[in-house]
This record gives C-alpha cells, structure tokens and sequence, in this order.
DNA sequence: GGACGTTTCTATG
DNA sequence: CATAGAAACGTCC
C-alpha cells in the first residue's frame, strides 16, 4: 500500500511499502494533512492515483498532480526536473543526467539528489543506472528498481 | 572530516 | 588491455 502526503503546495511525498508483494494493486491514500483544503487533496488524489497506476504499469501518466518539491534544494530539483523527461523503456546514466543539467561532473551528487527524491515512481529515479550497465543503488531497495526497470521492459543484462 | 545510489582521468604493468 | 588511485559534486552525519 502507498501512502501520498499532500501539502499546501501540492503532492510532497510518496511513501514506498517495504515488501513488493504488498503493492501489486496500485492503491494509495492521503495521509492526513493540516490546513490544507480538502476539496484539493482529493482532486489532486485522484490524479495521483491515476498517475501511479499508469507508471506501475510502465506506461507515461497522461497527467501529474501538482508536485511540491520545495523539500529540495536548488540543485535536487533541476535532477528531478531532469529525471521526469526520461520515457518509460530508457534508461540514463549518472552522468548523462548530471551532464542534462549542466553539471557534468556531478554524477555522483546525483545519486544523492535521487536517493533525496521525495516521490518514487512519479519521478523516476529507477531510471537511472551506472554507466557500466549495473543497476546503481536505490534507497527504497533494489527489488523495486529491477521490478519498476522489468515492468517497462528494460532488460538488465 | 567521512561516506554515499558515480565517473573519468592518470599512471603502471 | 586490465587494474588501481585519485579527484570532482552536493548533502548529510
């Protein structure tokens, strides 16, 4: 089960069920958050939903609830921000992120900035993998990058 | 300072 | 060619 945390803002976080098996249905609710109107929560729930089902499911959501990045720094958005034009089937490296945004030496710090992202899945972080063909780390556990990798029929070699 | 979800550049054999 | 160091990045402890 997943759990999506709203904020003023919008979409801030999405939390990873720890056993794969638990998450074959694509099933989510909002944890309960203060001050925000309900009526958004709900809207944009819907579309989360929507979202997180279509990339379980390898394919591009037609459309993002609003997502709240102001976690991150400066540096961890212009990741993210790159991260989300990979299409499902591709694959990135490291580096070839780094070097997207302009920091071409950075590839290690974009490891950082992807293990720091927020909403798995929504922004995909599995998607991106050493540049010698291996699969990199993944914080919420390598079980879901090769599964989320093998759903959209990347192989792995 | 040290450690990471890395890469790339220099040696050295 | 294969292997080993080392340096570079941004963030957190």
């Amino acid at each position: 089960m997943f759990v999506a945390a709203y904020s003023e803002t919008g979409l801030a976080g999405l939390e990873f069920p720890t056993a794969v098996g638990s998450a074959r249905r694509a099933d989510s609710r909002d944890a309960g958050q203060r001050g925000v109107p309900t009526n958004s929560i709900r809207r944009w729930h819907e579309i989360t939903v929507k979202a997180l089902k279509t990339a379980l499911t390898g394919r591009t959501p037609v459309g993002l609830p609003p997502l709240d990045m102001s976690s991150g720094t400066a540096f961890q958005r212009r990741v993210w921000s790159a991260l989300r034009k990979i299409r499902p089937g591709q694959t990135r490296s490291y580096a070839e992120v780094a070097n997207a945004i302009g920091r071409p030496r950075s590839a290690r710090a974009v490891g950082g900035a992807c293990g720091a992202n927020p909403i798995p899945v929504l922004i995909p972080c599995h998607r991106v993998v050493s540049a010698n063909g291996g699969l990199g780390g993944f914080s919420a556990g390598l079980k879901w990058k090769r599964l989320l990798l093998a759903r959209e029929g990347i192989q792995l070699d």
